[in-house]
DNA sequence: GCAAGGAGTGAACCATCATTCAGTTCTTTG
DNA sequence: CAAAGAACTGAATGATGGTTCACTCCTTGC
């Protein structure tokens, strides 16, 4: 034998690999999943389209990767906030706060994952993590309405309620202009899913 | 001149193109804008492909027209309910439900209409009528607000959850699966819908 | 240095569709 | 019925973009 995989060269792969995945995701945040075609991905990772498919089997994968990845992280942080400490309503406030702020941080990346138009495999995937989003609100409300803190209701509805309601506000182009506005929006959006849950203003 | 058009024939070409725009509606909403080529649009309405383009300029005119019908239909249907007589929640509890029965109705077209997958040209479209939607429910909402009838709050933003709301319940297929459900599915729906803009449930 | 074998390349290949157009069929009118 | 002029047809065309593969370039271990 003249030749094995060395750890180095394991390395290499690896971070070839993740190069890839980020040139990716930077695509698909600037210009949608239309345009992010292997030949594409391959340029702005500076490598031949043949390479990519050393480390993806297909297209799919590789988009179905990115996704995971930019989604994932987005359900973790979530649900760190939405299970933290405090009274349900004072969660469910700081989750859609954090949430809407993440995504008015990143429009691009949250337009591509939560609205624009990509191949099946992504809308499967993104169908998955909505209901990902929607049990980590239905979770809190649920709470909340089993201690009395909210009035009774379908927590998965008021979940679904919360997920459309920030999806919207993004998908919307004519929003997010003005960089002052954000704040007020996140105010506005907060409020609103205070009133969506049942949870006492008392203003 | 030997050949001039006879009524007769301008009323079978405008039949020709009705089959075909109803014929792409149903193929759009049992198999989504993907699977909706010309040639399966020619074969539905047992036309040539050739054919198809004697009555629209190119596949996205198709498909932008049978958008724009289905669309314009909801949106005349919702509109006369929220601008008819009642209070203003009461018109909101009543658009909202009516929104979605008819969705629920046809999950097919619902879904093909609101969240499906779709060339640009239908996601543009879409745009506009989602501001359509927004503009409807939030012209109710202001109403209420201006008449001390409902809380201080952005009636745009509480129109996005609406429209999001019924959207997210909509683009789960898990949902709207026995019939029975769907008027108690309404009911909560509407609940939400009247907290989300803060009218007073007194249950 | 060198043989073995993987990694990297990109032009060629292939599949999918939208679109066109030369030929055919149908309607109208004299 | 015949000529004119449309409407209809569907195979050919063209564009796009995913996938492959014969080839070159590196690494490794002797």
């Amino acid at each position: 034998m003249a030749y094995r995989k060395t750890p180095e060269v394991l390395r290499r792969q690896l971070a070839a690999r993740e190069h890839l995945l980020t040139r990716a995701t930077d695509l698909v945040a600037e210009t949608g999943w239309a345009h992010t075609t292997v030949g594409a991905v391959a340029a702005a990772a500076e490598v031949s389209v043949g390479s990519v498919y050393q480390h993806f089997p297909s297209k799919s994968a590789l988009a179905v990767e990115v996704f995971r990845r930019a989604s994932g992280h987005e359900v973790d942080v979530l649900g760190e906030t939405l299970r933290g400490a405090g009274e349900p309503a004072a969660r469910l406030a700081r989750g859609v706060a954090l949430f809407a702020r993440r995504a008015l941080q990143r429009p691009g990346l949250a337009h591509a994952l939560l609205a624009a138009p990509a191949e099946p495999a992504v809308g499967q995937e993104r169908l998955e993590f909505r209901r990902r989003y929607h049990a980590l609100f239905a979770e809190v409300v649920r709470e909340g309405v089993d201690a009395g803190l909210l009035p009774p209701q379908d927590p998965w509805i008021t979940a679904a309620a919360l997920t459309g309601a920030v999806g919207e506000v993004l998908v919307d182009p004519v929003s997010t202009p003005a960089p002052g506005t954000v704040e007020a929006l996140v105010a506005e959006l907060t409020a609103m899913a205070l009133r969506c849950a049942g949870a006492r203003t008392d203003s």
